[in-house]
DNA sequence: ACGCCTATTGCAAACGTTTGCATAAAGTTC
DNA sequence: GAACTTTATGCAAACGTTTGCAATAGGCGT
């Protein structure tokens, strides 16, 4: 069947009106009388009909398509495989959907230096979620003067121009601290890069939850935050300073099963020797080991608040950043 | 700054040219003189000039855009939750991308019905590559027979019409089933449900590759692809049938840790009372305890496949499923 | 000096929507 | 029944590219 492309004007054609008329029909436009709606959008449906979308955008001006950037810090252009960032992403994904917008997955490799460029002047996208503030913040921060509507899943905390979404990581770091050293721990460590916004602020959490708890002192073991990095360090330190720490809060959940991977292989007890806290709540949180005690993200309400934060702003309204409840999750690993 | 912007017709007149020159000029069209080419593309990076895709597309019929369709099973629109689904995305993404095209998320959720009206005829990507075959294939089917330019992420064996890359489910059945007996196991159990087209080849090969090896009593539990419904039926059949398996073949590592976590409470040892393969090779194989072995899916290839294949249909040329080739990964848990 | 070929550029139409404005038909008021 | 409002529809322009064709200029052979 060779199929042949309906346009606007063959629909309009069928029903027996305009092109004005058909276009306002499908938009549902109470200036059409309701049969000639009805009639219009039923003989749309029978033929499968459906919008050029090129030139609906190039006549609106709009793009009805939000991007997703993910930032990734490696100058290598690398796949993704923290399975966390992952489902962030297709939460995000689901909220655009409900939104009725369709979605764009690009990258650094694709946007270039100009992001404002590529997507808003080139009607890419209406507006840009940025997944992953990363290390250098220049980009977004030339994106979001150049007027870009932007959302950053980052740390909320960041002073910049830019709305940003995240979780309480300080609050997480705390929490995970208390609950290290309420379990027992006298020397908690953490495991990730405070080079990182987001990372550095579960860290000062950490600190503080520490001292307020009464452990003064603490350790760092500063890594790249994938679950070899810490696999390696682990086995690394264990070698060389030996067992002089009995409590682990990792920067995320990968990194926190790279390291208890490295004890279990030692013969080092969790939750006896060593109390693990990760980060995130990735579904292997829970089928890892023992299962580890975690500080969940929500990346649900994530999702569902970038993308409101980021329709608003098409709307012209002014936001401004705000923070996600997070909640430890008790597990076997401390 | 309020960054105005520029369409064509102004980058020509700072060009002193007109817009069709300047058109040929940015596409590096040798009708144009070389010099005027090098002017007009200088003064484009200068003042951050992008094309409107909009119009573009609308002029070209063209798109420059892949969409990828997470093609999910479940009815209730769920996020995507196996590391592995999101590995082969990001690799796709990575294809896509470094063939100059962009990569649109979708699902069946925004697509409908209709795959071809809403992707070909809404003119929002000039071909789709669709990931998980599901159970019910009749979408797919119907897409194809629409003429629409499409390549499936699935099992290669399938007979339709429409082109599908995979891997050799089958071959990496009969490997896990042999390698299982060769390391002592008398009675090997799938775990999976071969009602999915990918699994069922995963089956047919396990169960052709045990009597090979002399074992013609395998046991097959039926369960969901998550880790969770194999914890849960791992634990059910210990306290029902005790331990009457010393083998497991995981449809998905996902599904195998999730057995071993159930195995592991109920200190049976892995891999002396249990042998256990999985299928993927995903992050987490590598960093269980103890670790995973099992068969590798090169995603990547996939990747590159996946693409190549379909611009190659986008250049008219006429193409054919193939597999990809996988590898048995041996670690401790076997 | 003329015709012809080549190299370079510009003109204008077309892609398929959406929407301001004009129009036509029908109803309302005095 | 004239003037006016309301309701429903159509006309035509505009969004910003790309490209077939026409046009101009210069070079070259005779």
């Amino acid at each position: 069947m060779p199929h042949k492309k309906l346009k606007l004007a063959d629909l309009a054609k069928l029903a027996g009106v305009s092109t004005s008329t058909a276009s306002r029909a499908l938009n549902d436009n109470p200036l059409i009388k309701k049969e000639t709606r009805e009639r219009v959008q039923k003989l749309a449906k029978e033929h499968n009909f459906s919008l050029n979308a090129a030139a609906s955008r190039l006549r609106l001006q709009k793009t009805k398509v939000i991007a997703v950037l993910i930032n990734l810090d490696s100058e290598t252009e690398q796949s993704i495989d923290d399975p966390f960032l992952l489902k962030v992403v297709s939460d995000i994904n689901l909220a655009v959907n409900r939104q009725g917008y369709e979605l764009l997955l690009s990258n650094s490799f694709m946007a270039g230096i100009d992001w404002y460029g590529y997507f808003i002047d080139g009607r890419r996208a209406d507006g840009v979620i940025v997944v992953g503030q990363g290390k250098q913040q220049a980009l977004i921060d030339n994106a979001a003067k150049a007027g870009m509507p932007l959302v950053v899943w980052g740390d909320p905390k960041t002073d910049a121009d830019y709305v940003v979404v995240g979780s309480d990581n300080f609050l997480g770091g705390e929490l995970a601290a208390e609950h290290l050293i309420a379990k027992g721990a006298k020397n908690p460590m953490f495991l990730g890069d405070p080079a990182h916004a987001e990372l550095s602020e579960r860290y000062s959490g950490f600190c503080a939850g520490a001292e307020r708890a009464g452990v003064t002192a603490t350790q760092l073991l500063k890594i790249d935050i994938t679950s070899q990095a810490a696999y390696d360090a682990i086995n690394h330190k264990l070698r060389s300073d030996g067992l002089d720490f009995d409590g682990i809060f990792a920067c995320s959940d990968m990194v926190a099963l790279g390291a208890m991977k490295a004890l279990k292989e030692r013969y080092v007890s969790i939750p006896n020797d060593v109390h693990v806290v990760g980060f995130d709540d990735i579904a292997m949180a829970d089928i890892s080991f023992p299962s580890l005690t975690t500080i969940r993200q929500d990346t649900r309400q994530a999702g569902e608040l970038l993308v409101k934060k980021l329709l608003a702003q098409l709307n012209g309204q002014k936001v401004s950043s705000s923070q996600l409840d997070i909640a430890l999750i008790e597990r076997q690993s401390s």
